[in-house]
DNA sequence: CATATTAGATACCAATCGGTATCTTCGCAT
DNA sequence: ATGCGAAGATACCGATTGGTATCTAATATG
């Protein structure tokens, strides 16, 4: 039986799982061919390019991220549980990661960042979704007199995934969670 | 006029730059080539192996980094001072870097995390004396009485460096230097 | 000045890269 | 049932990859 949707979720998920641990520019299609069981007729007929793959794929990777983020956050109540959760999220990132390879954000941010406009706004437009998510996370905790109205929300949302992003990388660097815990104990 | 020493020189500084803004699998033995002017042959007389290259090349990086930094801390007298003179040397890491392409050690992080024993073991050596340095800062302030004694080394070195890294990733990202100047704010 | 050593250039290797052209085969509509 | 368009397989392309064998030329040593 032929699924072409089914097909292209497989492509989808076996290239973002490997451009996510050995890299965009260093995993080749065979790569992906051997990762789906397809052909390389198969992936060029789902994306035009490997540019455009990468690119799927990065959103790939990134919705899979919100997803997970978006449904332990929903099942808190307050906007102070919201944050714990979201920082809870990140905890468990290392030993039990949603994606394999750690975070698809520092991992296309570090990549891309000299080059390769196109991922590169991708990796921006990433970026400003999460920061814009805590932003509304901490706006509703204003305004339901849940955090303190002073708040600068810009400012600790900037704070917030520097501090988790910096974290996953020394905890991924040493194979521990050890960083990732003081960081979320410090937040 | 012939010098092996300065030659080797030139293949490490042109290398590491190509490593660090493209990426150590993404640059090949070609790319140095035409940096340099030199050829192969050239390359591999004094590298048995590109794996051989990019773990010097990472360690000349790391070594560039580390000179700048020392020279900064060993001109202020107090360790708040030379906390803050790392704070801004990664403040001006952006605008006007040591070394292009970012933070070394956060891109050899990412792009090894999952593979590459030899480079990963390289980047945790990176990583740990780069920790110590900020850990003797703290405690030289202690000891001359210029910090609390209460204060958790190991902790705030860790929290310091997530911060900054993290930091760095968004504001190169962006192509601005804000995300950087709210982290070191906080810091 | 002769010679041995070594820095570096040149030419090549098989393997792999991203991409395409072509061909077969499956599934749906008529 | 049958024909047609799309899904996917196969086979190939030129370019590039890391690496090596060989050759030339510069320098250090006798």
């Amino acid at each position: 039986m032929r699924q072409p949707a089914v097909t292209k979720a497989r492509i989808l998920k076996q290239s973002g799982r490997l451009f996510n641990t050995q890299g965009y520019k260093a995993t080749s299609i065979s790569d992906i061919t051997t990762a789906t069981g397809l052909t390389k007729g198969a992936i060029y007929r789902h994306f035009k390019s490997k540019d455009h793959l990468e690119k799927e794929a990065l959103l790939f990777l990134a919705k899979t991220m919100f997803d997970q983020i978006r449904q332990r956050i929903h099942a808190q109540p307050t906007a102070p549980r919201k944050l714990k959760a979201l920082f809870v999220f990140f905890e468990t990132y290392i030993s039990n990661p949603p994606v394999k390879g750690g975070c698809p954000l520092l991992n296309v941010s570090t990549e891309v960042d000299d080059g390769h406009p196109v991922l590169r706004k991708q990796a921006v437009v990433i970026l400003d979704m999460l920061r814009d998510a805590i932003i509304t996370m901490l706006s509703n905790g204003v305004k339901y007199g849940q955090l303190r109205p002073t708040i600068q929300k810009e400012y600790y949302a900037s704070v917030i995934i520097a501090m988790l992003e910096g974290a996953i990388m020394m905890s991924k660097l040493r194979g521990n969670n050890e960083d990732i815990k003081i960081a979320i104990r410090h937040l």
